[in-house]
DNA sequence: GCATTGCTGTCACTTGGCTGACATATCCAC
DNA sequence: GTGGATATGTCAGCCAAGTGACAGCAATGC
């Protein structure tokens, strides 16, 4: 089990927000909001806007990005089911720095920031688990920042996808699949690169028996090969 | 004041904690912890570490950074007197993954972690307030990752020291002069680059009369040309 | 059905910044 | 003071990765 170690490398992560809260406090969440709902491609919000509500994800997949000069996309997470996003910028004040796209068709529950904020305040231990969820966020961009700076494109992608699979793998046989497609325009915003690299090292793992993509969808076919390739 | 908008490209932060603290929460906090003091170059903890107290700093200077890859470091911010460090990983649990160096000699409070918890849990305010400093942690840093991405060396120099300018600068005649002294080195580590490359750039930048550089502190001559490199 | 748009694959060309090396300058400890 | 450690300045050579360009291949919509 020794590549599990790299997959592992952030242990598990609290993300799932809703998951922590009992049937009451659920209950009282959902009285505060209201349910949305976007479809493919449609803006949550977008950075520059005031962002003035935390939401919670109840179907879909929103990705959370940050435009970067030169129009360029940076890519820090992909929010599943449970997750809260707008957090961040509703405890902070001054504006979204961060865009948010529905992956997909997506429903939402949408709070508005004060009542969040009284709900979390008659709440002391929600508040934790806000600050656990903000940790958490702050430990993976720390990481993905640390990525950045120190390793080439290959190092970076091989850990992408370790990261990548520690969230959204499913074991299929011998085979580790992710659930979220991805185009290599979008692994390259994630790992600060361009699509033609990311097009050639995927082609070389794939070469190399590492992996296959199905469907958009990444497969890994030796944790081995690919753990090693993360130096 | 046209430059001014870079410097507030993100508002000021509220980054002191201790301020934000009335008379009797202080009593309380100090109650909690105790008084430790530090020499230039002492860990107060290091990354790996397990990482069971939040640290206040009284006084004194703590540079917050990551190790990386092949022993590269990445600065992540400096912690001034008032504020907070080692927060996100008692909040979230699984050690710690950035390391605390005093870069003088720093007086700071320690608190342990389930102490802390049950201080910050019966006021629910102070947990808004916790929220909030990680929340700007979590921009600052989303800001120097798209900034790594998308930005040249020159242009990755330029940004930091107008965001070092907004937080460590004091304004002196005509000149911006930071309080905080800086290696080559420590520049480097913070834009994700090499001492020589900021050495060289630092040149220029002298010989076009954008700054100077006095007893390790950076003074700048010129916010109009620093932002106009800013892109 | 066809057309438009977006994704993948490949490749020749260019370049920013890393590398390693060395000289000088400055600081601190003893 | 003197000696070692640490910081600054400069430079030639090299390479990882960006750039731009183009061709084939899905999808998706009308």
């Amino acid at each position: 089990m020794k590549p599990f170690l790299f997959v592992m490398q952030t242990p598990p992560a609290p993300t799932d927000f809703i998951q922590h809260l009992d049937a009451a406090e659920l209950c009282a969440l959902h009285a505060l909001g209201r349910r949305e709902l976007y479809a493919r491609n449609d803006f949550v919000f977008s950075a520059g806007s005031p962002g003035r509500n935390v939401y919670f994800l109840r179907g879909g997949r929103v990705k959370i990005f940050q435009p970067a000069a030169s129009g360029r996309e940076v890519i820090l997470w992909f929010c599943l089911p449970g997750e809260v996003f707008g957090l961040a910028e509703v405890a902070r004040g001054g504006g979204r720095s961060v865009s948010a796209l529905a992956c997909e068709a997506c429903e939402l529950l949408c709070v508005a920031e004060d009542r969040f904020k009284l709900f979390v305040m008659a709440r002391p231990h929600i508040a934790l688990l806000s600050m656990q969820v903000l940790s958490s966020r702050l430990r993976l961009l720390g990481e993905m920042h640390a990525n950045l700076v120190s390793d080439d494109v290959d190092t970076r992608i091989a850990k992408l996808i370790l990261r990548l699979a520690a969230r959204h793998g499913v074991r299929h046989g011998s085979e580790l699949r992710l659930t979220l497609p991805l185009t290599h325009q979008e692994i390259a915003d994630m790992v600060g690169t361009r699509r033609q690299t990311v097009t050639s090292c995927l082609g070389d793992m794939k070469r190399s028996g590492v992996l296959a993509i199905d469907n958009h969808r990444l497969v890994i076919e030796s944790e081995e090969l690919l753990a090693r390739l993360t130096d």
